[in-house]
DNA sequence: AATTTATTGGATAAAAATGTCCATTATTAT
DNA sequence: ATAATAATGGACATTTTTATCCAATAAATT
């Protein structure tokens, strides 16, 4: 469904927000994200970078540094921010049978079959937030891990 | 969502299944195969013969030889038997977000929001068949190349 | 200012997916 | 029997994705 990379983007995300609703001014190095998620480091830090570039996480250099989420702004970012950043629209637009052309108009035969299914993934994923998924394993209910 | 490799074949399997239907012991050859859903050859030829190990095509050889489906079998053939057959069962029981362990005891954050789109997909490629898709295609509705 | 710390960015490596080539095998027709 | 035809199977090549390494950069502390 999601590349790898995503879906570490989205974990890392995650972990980032549950830090930084916790405590305030947090900031949490790679290595931590890391092994919070279960993820390679140096891979991560790619990654990381990418997000952050597009703000949807900060990051500072030096001692102290690290990552972080704006605590004001996790009921803002969307799940479908962080896939779109990672993965681009593929999901959305792409062909469920890989035709570079699919629509209304030339479909292919599983287009209609797909189009339900993709239009509610679209919604699942412009409407969750990071803040609810990260209540979830703020609270024990859900995990980042294993 | 597939493999390019999936995708290759359910389309290679909707063609087959369409000169089937039309023509009577038709043989479609590999080529002819490649050309009408514009992939690669000796690729597709790989994913026939899988298809045609897991008897979900016939492959003769020799000259007069090709790929066949049985036209009364075709109501039989679901989309999850081709997915299956080349992508595995990824589709139904991997995690959104990549961990090996995910479960109602121990669910991932977005665990439950993919559960009730993982399960329309799932019942979807379960009752799609491979003659309703042909349908289309034969009746121009429907597109397999472009 | 010097040292330490942590992210950044570029190069490179390893693994997986996709794609190609060609000799072999099985079958049909002559 | 021989030749022609078409799938098969194995090796190999390319591309993409995933992953690693390390020097450079930026910031904080002393």
């Amino acid at each position: 469904m999601f590349s790898k990379a995503c879906e570490y983007g989205i974990r890392a995300s995650i972990y980032i927000a549950k830090r930084s609703l916790l405590e305030k001014n947090s900031r949490v190095s790679l290595k931590e994200v890391a092994k919070a998620i279960g993820s390679p480091e140096a891979y991560t830090s790619k990654i990381l970078q990418k997000l952050a570039k597009n703000n949807i996480i900060n990051s500072d250099k030096g001692p102290t540094g690290g990552f972080s989420m704006d605590k004001l702004e996790l009921d803002k970012v969307k799940l479908s921010t962080i896939v779109f950043t990672i993965d681009g629209d593929d999901i959305y637009k792409g062909c469920g049978l890989g035709l570079e052309e699919c629509n209304e108009q030339m479909p292919c035969p599983v287009h209609n079959q797909f189009k339900t299914i993709r239009e509610d993934l679209k919604t699942m994923l412009e409407t969750t937030t990071i803040i609810s998924l990260t209540m979830g394993v703020k609270d024990g209910l859900t995990f980042l891990k294993r």
